[in-house]
DNA sequence: CGATAACTTGACATCCTTCAAGGGTTGTGG
DNA sequence: CCACAACCCTTGAAGGATGTCAAGTTATCG
């Protein structure tokens, strides 16, 4: 492994306060590799065989059922994912696919385990990631139940526009099929929704959204911070 | 604290390896109190002070926004519920309510945080706790994204029938319309759903639920463990 | 018993998905 | 550089699923 990265990855907050000789052990047994765009990474149902750390590029979290399938959430650099899977030593219950060539690190899933009763610090970094992990799926499962595709529409672009820095005008960050997906309707129904927000200002060419009439949208949004923010 | 509480408290996954040092400081600052129902424990948004714990009795878990409600999940003795919240110092995301006469025991957080990092074992007690509740949560996602309304239905009435004891014949474990809102639909909507499960040979007399027909129901419902078991 | 609340049922509106077709973009090979 | 294929996005039409409103029925509890 690159000096860079290893370093880049002691950097994140679930490495960062663990003792030097931890650090080093877990990375002895991982490995980095390289992966083109639509490669799967994990199958659902598969045994936890390794942490997974996503250092450049993307991958897509997303589960199927009875023919069917829907994207649950996006990694990107630098987190981790399946911690869950790995703390409980279980099968996978998300697959994972890279969404453009991606640079993922693979720590051995017991090595994890081991190093957790060893270090308490690494300890508390892991519950503090899967508690954060926990509270975001909460907040999508409030999304989903309380609001309608319109409404999680609305928010999702002020969620992305506060991203993106807060100006008027910004990028999607991945393609519409898939923001689809990540919002629980079909891409038919998504491009109605866009339409559906032009009476609120919205405007959309391409990938780029355009927000016209900020108080309108967050008016008919009514963002939260108990289901929007990202950092509580 | 009555001494039979404390014990079997004590005997909770959460705490049962942890040294009785720390046990008892734990305690000493926690309280027990009865709740008559419909109490509101917690609201969303406060900040999350106590750690709660399920003695007898039981708590919904709900959301709100704009006006609606849903239920998230429910709890029952013996086990926590905003563990994250307690873990991360930050405002719960849920409400809770009892919804019978109810024991709760209120472990402040700081007590909670303080010992996590004295006591290994009770730092991976927590991990382990946390990790579990991730993938129920992941599951209930899976579940609503992935699913229609009657089939959500179809596969809880075979959890239920499980959870019962795997007989043909079993009582549902709360009403109708709570049952409706944890199930992401409207009481009405759960009224038409149990009309259309009697062709897979599903009948319903007040909170009793007969199955007629296992092979039917299960051929139609499609039951996952990645999805439905409880345990993985 | 009432009285209150839960559940059911019907009619209707709305939301959403599905299917089908067309327009636009991207990437590739001639 | 162009032609073509493949893919994504959009749009329309139709049908299905779900929510809403209203009324009636049943259950529950004081």
């Amino acid at each position: 492994m690159p000096d860079s990265e290893y370093r880049e990855i002691r950097k994140l907050d679930l490495f960062a306060h663990m003792a030097d000789d931890n650090f080093t052990s877990l990375m002895r047994g991982a490995y980095v590799q390289n992966f083109p765009a639509q490669i799967e990474l994990i199958t659902e149902g598969e045994p936890s065989d390794f942490l997974h750390i996503v250092v450049s590029g993307s991958v897509d979290l997303f589960s199927t059922w009875n023919g069917r399938e829907t994207s649950m959430a996006t990694v990107r650099p630098i987190s981790t994912f399946i911690l869950a899977a790995t703390i409980k030593d279980a099968p996978y219950l998300m697959s994972a696919r890279t969404l453009e060539k991606s640079r993922i690190a693979l720590i051995p899933s017991q090595d994890v385990r081991a190093i957790f009763g060893a270090d308490s610090n690494f300890a508390r970094a892991i519950v503090t990631e899967l508690a954060q992990c926990y509270r975001s799926i909460i907040k999508a499962q409030k999304d989903l139940k309380l609001r309608t595709s319109l409404e999680r529409l609305a928010n999702y672009l002020l969620r992305q526009q506060r991203h993106a820095g807060g100006g008027a005008a910004f990028e999607l960050d991945f393609e519409k099929r898939r923001l689809a997906s990540v919002l629980g309707m079909t891409p038919e129904n998504l491009s109605r929704a866009f339409k559906g927000l032009q009476p609120y200002g919205v405007s959309v060419t391409g990938t780029r959204i355009s927000i016209d009439n900020q108080a309108d949208l967050e008016r008919f949004a009514k963002p939260n911070p108990l289901i929007d923010d990202f950092s509580t």
